[in-house]
DNA sequence: CGTGCGCTTGATCGGGTTCAAAACGTGTGG
DNA sequence: CCACACGTTTTGAACCCGATCAAGCGCACG
Protein backbone atom coordinates (compact mmCIF):
# COMPACT_ATOMS: atom_id res chain seq x y z
CA UNK A 1 0.00 0.00 0.00
CA UNK A 2 2.94 2.49 0.45
CA UNK A 3 4.69 1.57 -2.85
CA UNK A 4 2.17 2.41 -5.47
CA UNK A 5 1.93 6.40 -6.18
CA UNK A 6 -1.57 7.78 -7.55
CA UNK A 7 -0.20 8.41 -10.68
CA UNK A 8 1.32 11.95 -11.08
CA UNK A 9 2.94 11.06 -13.81
CA UNK A 10 1.43 13.25 -16.59
CA UNK A 11 3.29 16.64 -16.64
CA UNK A 12 5.30 15.85 -13.96
CA UNK A 13 8.62 17.15 -15.11
CA UNK A 14 7.14 20.83 -15.54
CA UNK A 15 6.65 21.10 -11.67
CA UNK A 16 9.13 18.29 -10.65
CA UNK A 17 10.92 20.19 -7.81
CA UNK A 18 14.46 18.79 -9.06
CA UNK A 19 14.17 19.41 -12.91
CA UNK A 20 17.05 21.69 -12.62
CA UNK A 21 19.97 19.36 -10.68
CA UNK A 22 18.68 15.84 -11.38
CA UNK A 23 19.77 13.50 -14.24
CA UNK A 24 17.56 14.92 -16.85
CA UNK A 25 18.40 18.43 -16.04
CA UNK A 26 20.16 18.80 -19.61
CA UNK A 27 17.32 17.19 -20.82
CA UNK A 28 15.11 18.63 -23.90
CA UNK A 29 11.29 18.24 -24.62
CA UNK A 30 11.55 15.12 -26.31
CA UNK A 31 14.15 13.49 -24.62
CA UNK A 32 11.73 13.80 -21.58
CA UNK A 33 8.97 12.11 -23.57
CA UNK A 34 11.44 9.45 -24.46
CA UNK A 35 12.26 9.20 -20.66
CA UNK A 36 8.69 9.29 -19.34
CA UNK A 37 8.19 6.02 -21.59
CA UNK A 38 9.84 3.86 -19.15
CA UNK A 39 9.35 5.94 -16.34
CA UNK A 40 7.30 5.69 -12.73
CA UNK A 41 6.91 7.31 -9.40
CA UNK A 42 7.24 5.31 -6.34
CA UNK A 43 7.20 6.55 -2.64
CA UNK A 44 8.66 5.01 0.20
CA UNK A 45 7.91 4.95 4.24
CA UNK A 46 10.81 6.21 6.65
CA UNK A 47 13.04 3.18 7.40
CA UNK A 48 12.16 0.60 4.36
CA UNK A 49 14.28 -0.78 2.10
CA UNK A 50 14.64 0.80 -1.36
CA UNK A 51 17.27 -1.72 -2.80
CA UNK A 52 19.16 -4.47 -1.66
CA UNK A 53 22.69 -5.67 -1.89
CA UNK A 54 22.56 -8.65 -3.76
CA UNK A 55 19.50 -8.13 -5.98
CA UNK A 56 18.94 -7.58 -9.61
CA UNK A 57 19.06 -3.71 -10.21
CA UNK A 58 15.37 -3.55 -11.81
CA UNK A 59 15.37 0.54 -12.33
CA UNK A 60 17.88 3.58 -11.74
CA UNK A 61 16.37 6.91 -10.63
CA UNK A 62 16.49 10.22 -8.95
CA UNK A 63 15.32 11.27 -5.31
CA UNK A 64 12.54 14.06 -5.92
CA UNK A 65 11.58 14.22 -1.96
CA UNK A 66 13.15 12.89 1.53
CA UNK A 67 16.86 11.33 2.50
CA UNK A 68 17.97 7.90 1.99
CA UNK A 69 21.13 6.03 2.77
CA UNK A 70 23.54 3.51 0.91
CA UNK A 71 25.15 1.59 3.18
CA UNK A 72 27.82 -1.69 3.63
CA UNK A 73 27.93 -4.07 6.18
CA UNK A 74 30.52 -6.43 6.95
CA UNK A 75 29.66 -10.59 8.13
CA UNK A 76 29.88 -9.21 11.52
CA UNK A 77 27.11 -6.55 11.40
CA UNK A 78 29.53 -4.00 11.79
CA UNK A 79 27.99 -1.00 9.35
CA UNK A 80 29.44 1.95 7.57
CA UNK A 81 26.99 4.32 5.04
CA UNK A 82 28.65 5.33 1.86
CA UNK A 83 26.05 7.81 0.35
CA UNK A 84 23.63 10.09 1.82
CA UNK A 85 21.28 10.80 -0.94
CA UNK A 86 19.27 13.85 -0.99
CA UNK A 87 16.78 15.10 -3.71
CA UNK A 88 17.99 15.20 -7.09
CA UNK A 89 20.58 12.43 -6.69
CA UNK A 90 20.80 9.50 -8.91
CA UNK A 91 20.29 6.40 -7.30
CA UNK A 92 21.42 3.09 -9.29
CA UNK A 93 24.73 2.20 -11.23
CA UNK A 94 24.02 1.96 -15.51
CA UNK A 95 25.85 -0.99 -16.79
CA UNK A 96 25.86 -2.96 -13.53
CA UNK A 97 23.10 -5.69 -13.01
CA UNK A 98 23.48 -6.95 -9.40
CA UNK A 99 23.54 -3.81 -6.61
CA UNK A 100 26.52 -3.65 -4.24
CA UNK A 101 24.69 -1.52 -1.78
CA UNK A 102 21.66 -2.00 0.35
CA UNK A 103 19.73 1.71 -0.35
CA UNK A 104 17.30 2.43 2.54
CA UNK A 105 14.80 5.46 2.89
CA UNK A 106 15.71 7.34 6.10
CA UNK A 107 12.33 9.79 5.75
CA UNK A 108 9.39 8.90 3.81
CA UNK A 109 11.18 9.23 -0.20
CA UNK A 110 9.36 10.22 -3.56
CA UNK A 111 11.63 8.77 -6.43
CA UNK A 112 11.34 8.96 -9.74
CA UNK A 113 12.83 5.10 -11.47
CA UNK A 114 13.32 4.38 -14.89
CA UNK A 115 13.54 0.90 -15.84
CA UNK A 116 17.28 0.27 -16.33
CA UNK A 117 17.44 -1.25 -19.80
CA UNK A 118 15.55 1.29 -21.67
CA UNK A 119 17.23 3.92 -19.38
CA UNK A 120 20.78 2.13 -20.57
CA UNK A 121 19.81 2.56 -24.04
CA UNK A 122 18.89 5.89 -24.18
CA UNK A 123 22.17 6.95 -22.06
CA UNK A 124 23.91 5.51 -24.56
CA UNK A 125 22.65 7.79 -27.80
CA UNK A 126 21.73 11.30 -25.33
CA UNK A 127 24.61 13.11 -24.95
CA UNK A 128 22.65 15.47 -22.45
CA UNK A 129 22.19 12.77 -20.48
CA UNK A 130 25.59 11.01 -20.16
CA UNK A 131 26.99 14.01 -19.48
CA UNK A 132 25.13 15.25 -17.02
CA UNK A 133 25.50 11.56 -14.97
CA UNK A 134 28.92 12.34 -16.22
CA UNK A 135 28.80 15.74 -14.31
CA UNK A 136 26.86 14.25 -11.02
CA UNK A 137 29.52 11.12 -10.71
CA UNK A 138 32.28 13.49 -10.87
CA UNK A 139 30.88 15.58 -7.93
CA UNK A 140 30.03 12.58 -6.04
CA UNK A 141 33.59 11.52 -6.25
CA UNK A 142 34.66 14.95 -4.95
CA UNK A 143 32.19 14.09 -2.26
CA UNK A 144 33.54 10.84 -1.45
CA UNK A 145 36.97 11.83 -1.11
CA UNK A 146 35.67 14.68 1.42
CA UNK A 147 34.09 11.74 3.11
CA UNK A 148 37.53 9.34 3.23
CA UNK A 149 39.30 12.77 4.78
CA UNK A 150 36.79 12.88 6.69
CA UNK A 151 36.92 8.98 8.38
CA UNK A 152 40.42 8.81 8.17
CA UNK A 153 41.83 11.88 9.86
CA UNK A 154 39.07 13.70 11.69
CA UNK A 155 38.45 13.44 15.06
CA UNK A 156 34.59 12.46 17.06
CA UNK A 157 33.73 16.26 17.23
CA UNK A 158 35.06 17.22 14.10
CA UNK A 159 32.99 14.74 12.45
CA UNK A 160 30.37 15.80 14.42
CA UNK A 161 30.59 19.22 13.14
CA UNK A 162 31.53 18.66 9.59
CA UNK A 163 28.22 16.44 9.23
CA UNK A 164 26.02 19.77 10.44
CA UNK A 165 27.93 21.77 8.37
CA UNK A 166 27.52 19.19 4.89
CA UNK A 167 23.43 19.21 5.96
CA UNK A 168 23.22 23.03 6.42
CA UNK A 169 24.97 23.49 3.33
CA UNK A 170 22.63 21.26 1.73
CA UNK A 171 19.62 23.33 3.36
CA UNK A 172 21.11 26.68 2.80
CA UNK A 173 23.20 26.32 -0.30
CA UNK A 174 26.54 27.88 -0.46
CA UNK A 175 24.99 31.33 1.49
CA UNK A 176 25.15 29.62 4.52
CA UNK A 177 28.61 31.42 5.34
CA UNK A 178 27.54 35.13 4.91
CA UNK A 179 24.43 34.60 6.72
CA UNK A 180 24.45 36.22 10.26
CA UNK A 181 20.99 35.12 11.76
CA UNK A 182 20.60 32.10 13.22
CA UNK A 183 19.83 28.44 11.14
CA UNK A 184 17.81 25.96 11.66
CA UNK A 185 17.36 22.34 10.28
CA UNK A 186 16.23 19.13 11.27
CA UNK A 187 18.51 16.14 11.17
CA UNK A 188 17.18 13.40 8.84
CA UNK A 189 19.20 10.75 10.29
CA UNK A 190 18.58 8.89 14.00
CA UNK A 191 21.96 8.70 16.31
CA UNK A 192 22.42 5.60 15.18
CA UNK A 193 22.38 6.56 11.29
CA UNK A 194 24.72 9.49 12.22
CA UNK A 195 27.29 7.13 13.30
CA UNK A 196 27.07 4.76 10.42
CA UNK A 197 27.70 7.60 8.31
CA UNK A 198 30.71 9.49 10.73
CA UNK A 199 32.35 5.67 11.50
CA UNK A 200 31.72 6.30 15.09
CA UNK A 201 29.65 4.90 17.70
CA UNK A 202 25.86 6.05 18.41
CA UNK A 203 27.02 6.62 22.16
CA UNK A 204 29.70 8.58 20.51
CA UNK A 205 27.64 10.70 18.05
CA UNK A 206 25.28 11.25 21.70
CA UNK A 207 28.08 12.56 23.63
CA UNK A 208 29.79 14.81 20.91
CA UNK A 209 26.60 16.44 20.08
CA UNK A 210 26.21 16.88 23.94
CA UNK A 211 29.42 18.33 24.22
CA UNK A 212 28.43 21.11 21.32
CA UNK A 213 25.52 21.76 23.21
CA UNK A 214 27.11 22.43 26.28
CA UNK A 215 29.44 24.78 25.26
CA UNK A 216 26.51 26.82 23.11
CA UNK A 217 27.57 25.78 19.45
CA UNK A 218 24.32 24.74 19.07
CA UNK A 219 21.08 24.22 20.39
CA UNK A 220 18.35 21.84 20.00
CA UNK A 221 14.50 20.66 20.41
CA UNK A 222 13.30 17.67 20.20
CA UNK A 223 16.71 16.06 19.62
CA UNK A 224 16.22 16.27 15.92
CA UNK A 225 16.02 20.15 15.37
CA UNK A 226 19.17 21.98 15.27
CA UNK A 227 19.45 25.55 15.72
CA UNK A 228 23.07 27.30 15.34
CA UNK A 229 23.63 30.57 16.56
CA UNK A 230 26.82 31.41 14.91
CA UNK A 231 27.67 29.52 12.07
CA UNK A 232 31.19 30.19 12.05
CA UNK A 233 31.67 29.14 15.44
CA UNK A 234 30.61 25.76 13.98
CA UNK A 235 32.33 25.42 11.18
CA UNK A 236 35.55 26.00 13.07
CA UNK A 237 35.10 22.94 14.34
CA UNK A 238 35.44 21.06 11.02
CA UNK A 239 38.73 21.33 10.83
CA UNK A 240 38.39 22.16 7.38
CA UNK A 241 40.65 25.04 5.74
CA UNK A 242 38.31 28.18 6.54
CA UNK A 243 37.82 28.77 3.03
CA UNK A 244 34.93 26.44 2.30
CA UNK B 1 65.61 17.40 -16.82
CA UNK B 2 63.50 14.86 -15.92
CA UNK B 3 59.77 16.65 -16.92
CA UNK B 4 60.51 16.14 -20.55
CA UNK B 5 60.55 13.13 -22.08
CA UNK B 6 62.40 12.33 -25.63
CA UNK B 7 59.61 12.40 -28.21
CA UNK B 8 57.97 8.83 -28.02
CA UNK B 9 54.61 10.36 -29.45
CA UNK B 10 54.79 8.72 -32.96
CA UNK B 11 52.23 5.99 -33.12
CA UNK B 12 52.35 5.61 -29.71
CA UNK B 13 49.06 4.86 -29.46
CA UNK B 14 49.78 1.51 -30.97
CA UNK B 15 52.10 0.27 -28.86
CA UNK B 16 50.70 1.93 -25.70
CA UNK B 17 50.51 -0.58 -22.67
CA UNK B 18 47.22 0.93 -21.43
CA UNK B 19 45.81 1.51 -24.72
CA UNK B 20 42.75 -1.02 -23.58
CA UNK B 21 41.79 0.28 -20.12
CA UNK B 22 42.60 4.34 -20.61
CA UNK B 23 39.54 6.89 -21.01
CA UNK B 24 40.54 7.03 -25.20
CA UNK B 25 40.25 3.00 -25.24
CA UNK B 26 36.66 3.29 -26.86
CA UNK B 27 38.16 5.68 -29.69
CA UNK B 28 38.75 5.01 -32.89
CA UNK B 29 42.03 5.98 -35.18
CA UNK B 30 40.78 9.42 -36.28
CA UNK B 31 39.63 9.95 -32.70
CA UNK B 32 42.92 9.43 -31.60
CA UNK B 33 44.27 11.21 -34.07
CA UNK B 34 42.26 14.07 -32.78
CA UNK B 35 43.88 13.64 -29.13
CA UNK B 36 47.18 13.24 -30.79
CA UNK B 37 46.72 17.13 -31.46
CA UNK B 38 47.16 18.27 -28.08
CA UNK B 39 48.35 15.45 -26.40
CA UNK B 40 52.22 14.91 -24.75
CA UNK B 41 54.24 12.97 -22.69
CA UNK B 42 55.52 13.70 -19.58
CA UNK B 43 57.87 11.79 -16.91
CA UNK B 44 58.09 12.40 -13.26
CA UNK B 45 60.90 11.29 -10.93
CA UNK B 46 59.71 9.34 -7.98
CA UNK B 47 58.41 11.77 -4.95
CA UNK B 48 58.17 15.04 -7.27
CA UNK B 49 54.57 16.78 -7.51
CA UNK B 50 52.63 16.40 -10.56
CA UNK B 51 49.73 18.72 -9.35
CA UNK B 52 49.79 20.89 -6.78
CA UNK B 53 46.30 21.54 -4.89
CA UNK B 54 45.12 25.38 -5.41
CA UNK B 55 47.21 25.57 -8.80
CA UNK B 56 45.03 26.38 -12.45
CA UNK B 57 44.62 23.05 -13.99
CA UNK B 58 46.77 23.02 -17.33
CA UNK B 59 46.21 19.70 -18.27
CA UNK B 60 44.26 16.13 -17.42
CA UNK B 61 45.34 12.33 -18.50
CA UNK B 62 46.42 8.96 -17.67
CA UNK B 63 48.63 7.15 -15.87
CA UNK B 64 51.19 5.27 -18.24
CA UNK B 65 53.40 3.76 -16.10
CA UNK B 66 54.15 3.94 -12.30
CA UNK B 67 52.38 5.03 -9.40
CA UNK B 68 50.85 8.65 -7.82
CA UNK B 69 49.15 9.43 -5.52
CA UNK B 70 45.84 11.96 -4.52
CA UNK B 71 46.23 13.44 -1.18
CA UNK B 72 44.09 16.12 0.90
CA UNK B 73 46.21 17.91 3.40
CA UNK B 74 44.69 19.91 6.75
CA UNK B 75 45.52 23.03 7.57
CA UNK B 76 47.29 21.13 11.04
CA UNK B 77 49.40 18.59 8.62
CA UNK B 78 47.17 16.23 8.31
CA UNK B 79 47.32 13.51 5.67
CA UNK B 80 44.74 11.69 4.10
CA UNK B 81 45.63 10.00 0.58
CA UNK B 82 42.37 10.19 -1.61
CA UNK B 83 43.22 8.58 -4.42
CA UNK B 84 45.57 6.11 -5.32
CA UNK B 85 46.52 6.10 -9.53
CA UNK B 86 48.30 3.49 -11.23
CA UNK B 87 48.66 2.85 -15.08
CA UNK B 88 45.52 3.79 -16.77
CA UNK B 89 43.98 5.58 -14.43
CA UNK B 90 43.04 9.17 -15.48
CA UNK B 91 44.09 12.19 -13.78
CA UNK B 92 42.60 15.53 -13.56
CA UNK B 93 38.71 16.37 -13.72
CA UNK B 94 37.12 17.98 -17.03
CA UNK B 95 35.02 21.11 -15.80
CA UNK B 96 36.86 21.96 -13.29
CA UNK B 97 39.35 25.08 -13.32
CA UNK B 98 41.36 24.50 -9.97
CA UNK B 99 42.44 21.42 -8.93
CA UNK B 100 41.81 20.75 -5.13
CA UNK B 101 44.06 17.80 -4.38
CA UNK B 102 47.70 17.54 -4.56
CA UNK B 103 48.93 14.69 -7.40
CA UNK B 104 52.31 13.58 -6.22
CA UNK B 105 54.22 10.08 -7.95
CA UNK B 106 55.29 7.66 -5.28
CA UNK B 107 57.57 5.71 -8.44
CA UNK B 108 58.29 7.44 -11.53
CA UNK B 109 55.42 7.97 -13.73
CA UNK B 110 54.75 8.43 -17.19
CA UNK B 111 51.55 10.61 -18.03
CA UNK B 112 50.24 11.40 -21.40
CA UNK B 113 48.27 14.61 -21.05
CA UNK B 114 45.85 16.20 -23.09
CA UNK B 115 45.55 20.13 -22.47
CA UNK B 116 42.26 20.80 -20.92
CA UNK B 117 40.73 22.96 -22.77
CA UNK B 118 40.97 20.98 -26.52
CA UNK B 119 39.95 18.05 -24.57
CA UNK B 120 36.92 19.18 -22.65
CA UNK B 121 35.95 19.87 -26.09
CA UNK B 122 36.75 16.78 -27.93
CA UNK B 123 34.76 15.35 -24.86
CA UNK B 124 32.01 17.22 -25.70
CA UNK B 125 31.36 15.96 -28.78
CA UNK B 126 32.50 12.31 -28.78
CA UNK B 127 30.42 9.86 -26.89
CA UNK B 128 33.33 7.57 -26.95
CA UNK B 129 35.39 9.50 -24.66
CA UNK B 130 32.93 10.81 -22.31
CA UNK B 131 30.86 7.37 -22.03
CA UNK B 132 34.43 6.00 -20.99
CA UNK B 133 35.03 8.28 -19.18
CA UNK B 134 31.63 8.13 -17.07
CA UNK B 135 32.79 4.34 -16.61
CA UNK B 136 35.65 4.81 -15.41
CA UNK B 137 33.99 7.43 -12.55
CA UNK B 138 31.77 4.86 -11.43
CA UNK B 139 34.42 2.53 -10.94
CA UNK B 140 36.31 4.84 -9.25
CA UNK B 141 33.47 5.76 -6.78
CA UNK B 142 32.96 2.27 -6.40
CA UNK B 143 36.30 1.60 -5.19
CA UNK B 144 36.13 4.95 -2.76
CA UNK B 145 32.95 3.40 -1.29
CA UNK B 146 35.23 0.18 -0.43
CA UNK B 147 37.76 2.46 0.74
CA UNK B 148 35.15 4.92 2.95
CA UNK B 149 34.10 1.00 4.97
CA UNK B 150 37.67 0.83 5.52
CA UNK B 151 38.35 3.88 7.22
CA UNK B 152 35.36 3.66 8.91
CA UNK B 153 35.00 0.25 9.98
CA UNK B 154 38.24 -2.06 9.86
CA UNK B 155 40.62 -2.54 12.48
CA UNK B 156 44.61 -1.80 11.40
CA UNK B 157 45.15 -5.11 10.42
CA UNK B 158 41.91 -5.09 8.25
CA UNK B 159 43.32 -2.27 6.30
CA UNK B 160 46.75 -3.74 6.09
CA UNK B 161 45.59 -6.88 4.66
CA UNK B 162 42.87 -5.06 2.46
CA UNK B 163 45.63 -3.24 0.94
CA UNK B 164 47.94 -5.62 0.33
CA UNK B 165 44.68 -7.20 -1.21
CA UNK B 166 44.10 -4.60 -3.31
CA UNK B 167 47.36 -4.30 -4.77
CA UNK B 168 47.81 -8.00 -5.40
CA UNK B 169 44.42 -7.77 -7.52
CA UNK B 170 45.43 -4.67 -9.43
CA UNK B 171 48.67 -6.22 -10.40
CA UNK B 172 47.29 -9.98 -11.16
CA UNK B 173 43.59 -9.56 -12.10
CA UNK B 174 40.84 -11.20 -10.45
CA UNK B 175 42.67 -15.20 -11.25
CA UNK B 176 44.35 -14.41 -7.73
CA UNK B 177 41.91 -16.10 -5.68
CA UNK B 178 42.26 -19.33 -7.65
CA UNK B 179 46.30 -19.55 -7.86
CA UNK B 180 48.10 -22.07 -5.54
CA UNK B 181 51.54 -20.77 -6.13
CA UNK B 182 52.79 -18.19 -3.79
CA UNK B 183 52.29 -14.47 -4.95
CA UNK B 184 55.05 -11.79 -5.14
CA UNK B 185 54.76 -8.24 -5.42
CA UNK B 186 56.95 -5.00 -4.59
CA UNK B 187 54.80 -2.20 -2.64
CA UNK B 188 54.83 0.98 -4.39
CA UNK B 189 54.43 2.97 -1.17
CA UNK B 190 56.81 3.96 2.01
CA UNK B 191 55.46 3.16 5.00
CA UNK B 192 54.00 6.45 5.37
CA UNK B 193 52.31 6.47 2.03
CA UNK B 194 50.38 3.40 3.30
CA UNK B 195 49.80 4.54 6.68
CA UNK B 196 48.06 8.23 4.51
CA UNK B 197 46.72 5.30 2.43
CA UNK B 198 45.01 3.42 5.87
CA UNK B 199 44.46 6.50 7.89
CA UNK B 200 46.46 5.50 10.40
CA UNK B 201 50.17 6.09 11.53
CA UNK B 202 53.62 4.80 10.17
CA UNK B 203 54.43 3.13 13.65
CA UNK B 204 51.24 1.39 13.63
CA UNK B 205 51.55 0.10 9.59
CA UNK B 206 54.81 -0.91 10.91
CA UNK B 207 53.64 -2.92 13.64
CA UNK B 208 50.31 -4.50 11.85
CA UNK B 209 53.04 -5.65 8.77
CA UNK B 210 55.71 -6.93 11.11
CA UNK B 211 52.10 -8.79 13.24
CA UNK B 212 51.63 -10.72 9.70
CA UNK B 213 55.20 -11.14 9.24
CA UNK B 214 55.68 -13.02 12.50
CA UNK B 215 52.10 -14.91 11.78
CA UNK B 216 53.54 -16.36 8.47
CA UNK B 217 50.85 -14.44 6.58
CA UNK B 218 53.46 -12.93 4.38
CA UNK B 219 57.15 -12.48 4.13
CA UNK B 220 59.28 -9.73 2.94
CA UNK B 221 62.84 -8.92 1.40
CA UNK B 222 64.31 -5.34 1.67
CA UNK B 223 60.93 -4.06 3.17
CA UNK B 224 59.38 -3.64 -0.24
CA UNK B 225 59.15 -7.33 -1.73
CA UNK B 226 56.07 -9.16 -0.61
CA UNK B 227 55.72 -12.91 -0.87
CA UNK B 228 52.11 -14.13 0.02
CA UNK B 229 52.36 -17.98 0.48
CA UNK B 230 48.80 -18.49 0.89
CA UNK B 231 46.31 -15.79 -0.69
CA UNK B 232 43.38 -17.36 1.39
CA UNK B 233 45.03 -16.76 4.40
CA UNK B 234 45.64 -13.43 3.83
CA UNK B 235 42.54 -12.31 2.25
CA UNK B 236 40.49 -13.84 5.43
CA UNK B 237 42.14 -11.12 7.47
CA UNK B 238 40.55 -8.43 5.50
CA UNK B 239 37.18 -8.78 6.83
CA UNK B 240 35.51 -9.04 3.33
CA UNK B 241 33.07 -11.11 2.55
CA UNK B 242 34.34 -14.12 1.33
CA UNK B 243 33.46 -14.01 -2.30
CA UNK B 244 35.14 -10.93 -3.24
C1' DC C 1 83.16 6.50 7.51
C1' DG C 2 79.59 9.41 8.71
C1' DT C 3 75.08 11.19 7.54
C1' DG C 4 70.27 10.78 6.49
C1' DC C 5 66.17 8.44 5.50
C1' DG C 6 63.07 4.73 5.93
C1' DC C 7 61.72 1.36 9.02
C1' DT C 8 61.21 -1.12 13.44
C1' DT C 9 60.48 -1.51 18.25
C1' DG C 10 59.33 -0.03 23.01
C1' DA C 11 56.71 2.52 26.64
C1' DT C 12 53.03 5.39 27.70
C1' DC C 13 48.90 7.90 26.84
C1' DG C 14 44.24 8.98 25.52
C1' DG C 15 40.08 9.18 22.50
C1' DG C 16 36.65 6.35 21.32
C1' DT C 17 34.54 1.79 22.20
C1' DT C 18 32.13 -1.31 25.00
C1' DC C 19 28.98 -2.71 28.34
C1' DA C 20 25.45 -1.27 31.31
C1' DA C 21 21.75 1.43 33.06
C1' DA C 22 18.92 5.26 33.34
C1' DA C 23 16.17 9.06 31.18
C1' DC C 24 13.26 10.68 27.74
C1' DG C 25 9.43 10.69 24.26
C1' DT C 26 5.84 8.78 21.89
C1' DG C 27 2.18 6.10 21.16
C1' DT C 28 -1.27 2.56 23.10
C1' DG C 29 -4.87 0.85 25.66
C1' DG C 30 -7.36 0.70 29.97
C1' DC D 1 -6.07 11.03 31.91
C1' DC D 2 -2.84 8.02 33.55
C1' DA D 3 -0.12 3.69 33.24
C1' DC D 4 2.73 1.16 30.60
C1' DA D 5 5.82 -0.36 27.00
C1' DC D 6 9.08 0.37 23.47
C1' DG D 7 12.38 2.74 20.83
C1' DT D 8 15.66 6.41 20.98
C1' DT D 9 18.93 9.07 23.37
C1' DT D 10 21.79 10.20 27.22
C1' DT D 11 25.01 9.22 30.77
C1' DG D 12 28.43 6.50 33.46
C1' DA D 13 32.53 3.48 34.19
C1' DA D 14 36.07 0.49 32.51
C1' DC D 15 38.75 -0.98 28.89
C1' DC D 16 41.50 -1.22 24.66
C1' DC D 17 43.33 -0.14 20.17
C1' DG D 18 45.91 2.89 17.87
C1' DA D 19 48.42 7.41 18.62
C1' DT D 20 52.26 9.61 20.50
C1' DC D 21 56.84 10.19 21.99
C1' DA D 22 61.33 8.30 21.89
C1' DA D 23 65.18 5.33 20.71
C1' DG D 24 67.59 2.39 17.83
C1' DC D 25 68.46 -0.24 13.56
C1' DG D 26 69.84 -0.99 8.57
C1' DC D 27 71.03 0.45 4.35
C1' DA D 28 72.23 3.67 0.52
C1' DC D 29 74.98 7.38 -0.74
C1' DG D 30 78.31 11.09 -0.63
Amino acid sequence: MTSQTPDIRPKACETCPIRERAVCSHCSGSELEELDQFKYYRTYEAGQPIIFAGDKLEFVGSIVKGVATLTQTMEDGRRQMTGLLLPSDFVGRPGREIALYDVTATTEVVMCCFRIKPFEALLAKTPHLSQRLLEMTLDELDAAREWLLLLGRKTAREKIASLLKFIAKREFGQTVNVLELDICFDLPLTREAMADYLGLTLETVSRQISALKREGIITLKKNRSVTVPDVEKLFRETGDDHAA
